[in-house]
DNA sequence: CGGGCTTTGTGAAAACGTGCACGAGCGCCG
DNA sequence: CGGCGCTCGTGCACGTTTTCACAAAGCCCG
């Protein structure tokens, strides 16, 4: 039998590098590129071809032995897993600095992540439009979320907004958050989050350098080798 | 004899949550809360007590059996074992909607992490001035850093130059980077490199996402139990 | 058409991180 | 001042992730 396909679950720390693997071999294919091993893969992505080649493994047994895997195929195969072959409208709650920023930045409906609706409670930023979108009150959230089928949303509140935002996506259907904000949120069970916290990666390199500072000894992190640097060079 | 302190290696996945526990005890403190059990500081954080308890033995026995542990000297500790008893100045290389988010951004001086300078090449964006610091040209990356003794880099340019960035910042002598742009970077062994990759977030959700749609099972992730929320009251 | 070279796919082992369970230590109360 | 109850600190078992190593499989060349 060839291939039982892609039912089974694929390992936490595997799908947080398919998205990496997608951005290189994206690259890799604008520049012509056809066939790629595991071991350039690994090479681009600063990991090692065995794990490349495990991670891969879970999608699927599309790769040609003595060859490598056909770049073209195999960014259709990763997009289609990942759920990239349809758009997921987020919306945005807090249309301060970060929110105004992340919803003027291209990147984001680029990668097929349009910014379906966004959203304050202050006077002053209610009506205004950010990015193209016109910011609405927190009130009409559930009726943004509903009318546009948002299943993600981003907090870009202060920390102490972050909870009371985070039920109000919840009530309101969104059954994916990402945090911005510096809080610890709760979320009911088979809600996905993820967050992102500057003060922590912060606080994690200070942590090593001072380190650094008493033992002269560096170590693990997400360091990776320099060796054989290959620029992308068209 | 009392303790061998602090000069064991603690395990990444614990350094990253050292951060936490530090927002968490701060929060208590300022409202008053002298003493907080690893029961309680795990709700806070969404973790379990087991693992709250052997984070917190990394920095040696601080606990009090049967009372739990004095919030202000546990402070101490922690920022002691982060290195945050000194301040890190950092420096921005990308002046651009990021790089002046950040500039712009108070959290960032407030926790220790100053911005001593401010990078860019365009001739329109150096000598400006954003968040109080003046702007300068790459050219100039090695003067801030070894002037202002800066360690940790903060890299805010486009994908295409952030390989770049980081060579010129580890060429002035830092040390620690924070890469913002979604390109995998490559630095000499002995650096620490940590990335914040909004496109990895999200099509993270969105393989979990797309997972729900089929399946309707839902899993793992950072989902915290939602269980007993406590709103921090005043 | 067969042998050699290359690279995949994957079991099995090792390393790492988490969660459980319980002994040890401390404070409090009677 | 002794016993009780509470919570820490940690050994151990378990689950997950990484790494190793190699057989299987495809391609190319002669
Ligand atoms: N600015 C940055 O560079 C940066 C970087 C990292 C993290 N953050 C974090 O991102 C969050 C937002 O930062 P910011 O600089 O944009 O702050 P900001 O104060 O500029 O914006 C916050 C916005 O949220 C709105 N808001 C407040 N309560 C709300 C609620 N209940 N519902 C909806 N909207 C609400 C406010 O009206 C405001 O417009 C903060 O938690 C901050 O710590 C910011
Ligand atoms: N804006 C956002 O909300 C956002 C969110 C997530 C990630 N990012 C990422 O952050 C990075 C910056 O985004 P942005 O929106 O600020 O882009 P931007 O184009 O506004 O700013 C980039 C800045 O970098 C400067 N620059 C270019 N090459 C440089 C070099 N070699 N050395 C120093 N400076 C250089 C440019 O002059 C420009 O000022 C990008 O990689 C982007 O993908 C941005």
């Amino acid at each position: 039998m060839a291939g039982k396909r892609s039912r089974r679950r694929i390992p936490e720390a595997s799908v947080a590098r398919l998205p990496v693997y997608l951005r290189i071999l994206s690259e890799q294919f604008d520049e012509g590129v056809n066939s790629i091993s595991s071991e350039e893969l690994a090479e681009f992505a600063g990991l090692n071809a065995a794990k490349v080649r495990k991670d891969l493994s879970y999608l699927g047994s599309y790769g040609t032995r003595g060859v490598g895997y056909e770049v073209e195929f195999l960014i259709y195969q990763v997009r289609r897993e990942l759920g990239l072959t349809q758009d997921w409208p987020v919306v945005i709650v807090g249309a301060g600095n970060l929110g105004q920023a992340l919803a003027g930045y291209g990147g984001f409906g680029d990668r097929g992540f349009p910014v379906g609706g966004m959203i304050d409670v202050a006077e002053s930023k209610v009506g205004s439009v950010v990015g193209g979108v016109r910011v609405r009150h927190l009130d009409e959230l559930a009726q943004v979320v509903q009318s546009r089928n948002i299943s993600i949303g981003v907090i870009a509140t202060p920390g102490t907004a972050a909870q009371e935002a985070a039920d109000a996506l919840v009530a309101a259907g969104v059954t994916s958050l990402l945090n911005f904000a510096p809080t610890v949120i709760s979320v009911p069970h088979g809600i996905s989050m993820r967050k992102v916290d500057l003060a922590v990666e912060l606080q994690i390199l200070s942590y090593y350098e001072q380190r650094r500072a008493s033992t002269e000894q560096s170590n693990g992190l997400q360091a990776v080798p320099a060796e054989r640097r290959r620029g992308a060079s068209a």
